[in-house]
Parts: C-alpha cells; structure tokens; sequence
DNA sequence: GTCTATATAAAGATAGAC
DNA sequence: GTCTATCTTTATATAGAC
C-alpha cells in the first residue's frame, strides 16, 4: 500500500488538486495522467485499484492535512479565539476549496457506502470538530455565551469557505482580510450573547 | 424555443433536481430519462440541443426562481432587516442547495465560456445582489455601520447554504431555527459595529 | 411522444512489450 | 515506469418505426 516512489507521489498530488477542484465526476483518469504528463494507462501501475479508490486515498490525504492545518491554527491563536479563528481562515483560504455541500451530495452518493461514510465522518472530524471544540474552550473562560457551538462552528466554516467563491481576478480586497471582517463581525455577535 | 408541453415540463422539473443536486458532470442523460420514466433517446425529443444546453435551461430556471424568492422574502420583511434574513433564510432551506462553489469551479468550466459566464453573473444578480441591496437599505437607515457590504452578503447567503451539510436524518434541531440563530449572530455583530 | 436500433465517442481498465 | 494496443462499459446523440 505505501511505497512512496516520487512518480507515485506526483500522481496523488495532482489527482488530489483536481479532485478537490471538480469533484469525483468531473475528473477523469485521463486529466489525471495529462497533467502528471504520462499515458493513462500508466496511471493503474501506481494506482492498480482504480479512479474510486485513488478518490479515497487522496481525500484522505487532502482531510489529514486539514486536520493537521487546522488544529496548529488552533493551538497557535489559543488563548485568543479571535486569533485561533483568524489562523484557521488562513489555513481554509491556502487550500484549495473544501467544498462540503458537493462532497455531501455529488461525490459521497457517487462512492460504495462504507467509503463515502468514512470519508464524511474524517471530514467533520478535521473540519468542523477542532472548531467546535475550540469554541467550547473560549465558552469555558466566558468568552462566549450559550450557543449551538456544533451550529456555531459550521457556520464559521461555511462563511470563511464562501469567500473561494471570489475569482482571484475578480477581488478587490485580500480574501483574508474579508474573512477577519466576517470573523470579527460573527465574535462580535456571540460575545453580544455573553452579556446577557 | 417555448412550447410548454407537460412532458416537457416533466423533463425540466426533474433535470433541474438532479443538476442542482449533483452538478453537471455527475448527472447523465439517462439518470435524468430513468427518473423522467421514458427512454433516454425520447429525451432528445423534448431537448435537442443536448445535455449542456439543457443544463444551462435549467440552471436559468433555478436561477430565475431564486431571485423571485429572495426578492420576495426581501420586499416581505421590509423594512426590518431581520426579518428580511430570516425570510431569505427560509426560501433557501426550502430549495435545493445552490452550491455556487461547484458551480463556478466545476460546472461552469465544463460549459462554453459565454454561457458559462451568463450564468455566474445572474446566479450573482439573483442571489447576492438582493442581499447586498437589502443591507444597503439597512445601513441608510443606520441600522448597521459601515462594512463591506458585498463581503457581508456573500457571508449570509454562504451562512445560510452551509446548513444544506446537515443530513435530513442527522438533524437534532430544524435548520431554520439553526439558520436563525446564527443570523442573529451576525446581526448582533453588524450592529456592534453601528455603535462605535 | 415514445420506442428500438444504431452510431460515435469517451471513460475505466487490463495485457504485455520495452 | 511508461508505452501501445485492446477490451468493456458507459454516455451522448441520431434515425426512423410506431
């Protein structure tokens, strides 16, 4: 299963950037090999299994080092969650897109069942989770007042993902200082909560 | 271009569901025709141009609805802007996800460039715009202070879609009652900022 | 309006030479 | 590790009968 020969390497890297991009059904196997520039069908010597099988492996790949992204964005701003929040836009907006809506509904649907629902549940694990439980840790001190902290960090997640929406050509302002508006604009609400 | 046959209309209604549902390149011919229940090949009859003029009708469909519920849910809550988000809040949970992510990085370079361009800048027209109209409004009133007005409406409508992650089935709270919380958040913060 | 039959092209995948 | 060649399946699309 691991031998990381550099050919290998180079196929998951670019299957996992344009599958992150498209998603399962937009790419094939040849855009795939076109971009690592070798023929097709050498692709299945590095990946005898096939398309949904590379699919898998590369989400994993691109879940584990959101995981990693994001919990170093978290220790890294604690104790301040507005400089945790800040770390964790930063990471989102160096990634390319994590688009969980067609995750959810396009790709998983496109997988056998026990694959989608691994990759689903990892997902919410290194995405949504770290976040909630930073929220809780901010709720502790009082930072916070009461909420639906799972409702709360789904949102922080979708609001700073929205901004992948900008073309890059298209922006007028950095990407990251619209998310630290949108973050400062969504603490200074919860805060509001606390003072009741 | 218009002849408002009911099978036709049958074709539409379900191609429009599954598009939105999947995206264009996870959607094929015959998924639609086996939903439709006649064979693939008579769908030809009722969209000869094909699958990608088909999947532009359509997306024009789902675009045109949406500007016509946000439009109303805006106009209906005038002018407490509140309710106008809870309203916008509750046509959009009521709709298929719009996953604007897929569509500007998946399904529209799958298009030709002009029809692929008319449908990002309407689905902005439609669905932003009314938003950023709205808050605009808001702001005259003086009922929030100066923020970035595109960047604010973006953030609301990317707020509001996220809630599309939760499964039907996973759900503890009804996700309207989850989208109104976190838009309380966020007017609470925009209004923080009023006072300054 | 729907079907059967067929054409054409593309995609996923395998075998075997180099 | 990569290629050519080939196979199989699936997808888009057309022609013509009913």
């Amino acid at each position: 299963m691991d031998t990381p020969s550099e050919a290998r390497e180079r196929v998951l890297h670019v299957a996992e950037r344009l599958f992150a991009q498209r998603g399962y059904a937009a790419v094939t196997i040849k855009d795939i090999a076109a971009e690592v520039g070798i023929h097709h069908a050498s692709l299945y010597h590095h990946v005898p299994k096939g398309k949904a099988s590379l699919f898998v492996e590369v989400m994993d790949r691109t879940i584990a080092r959101h995981a990693d992204g994001i919990a170093r964005a978290i220790a890294h701003g604690a104790p301040d969650l507005r400089q945790q929040l800040y770390g964790v836009a930063a990471w989102l907006l160096s990634q390319p897109p994590m688009d969980m809506i067609r995750l959810v509904h396009s790709d998983v649907p496109s997988l056998d069942s026990t694959a989608g629902y691994h990759l689903l549940s990892t997902a919410h694990a290194a995405l949504i989770e770290p976040i909630a439980v930073a929220l809780q840790a901010a709720q502790a001190r009082g930072d916070i007042g009461s909420c639906d902290l799972g409702n709360l960090a789904g949102g922080i997640f979708s609001l700073i993902q929205g901004l992948h929406l900008l073309p890059e050509a298209y922006q007028q302002r950095p990407r990251l200082e619209m998310a630290h508006e949108l973050v400062d604009i969504f603490l200074a609400g919860v805060q509001t909560r606390t003072s009741r």
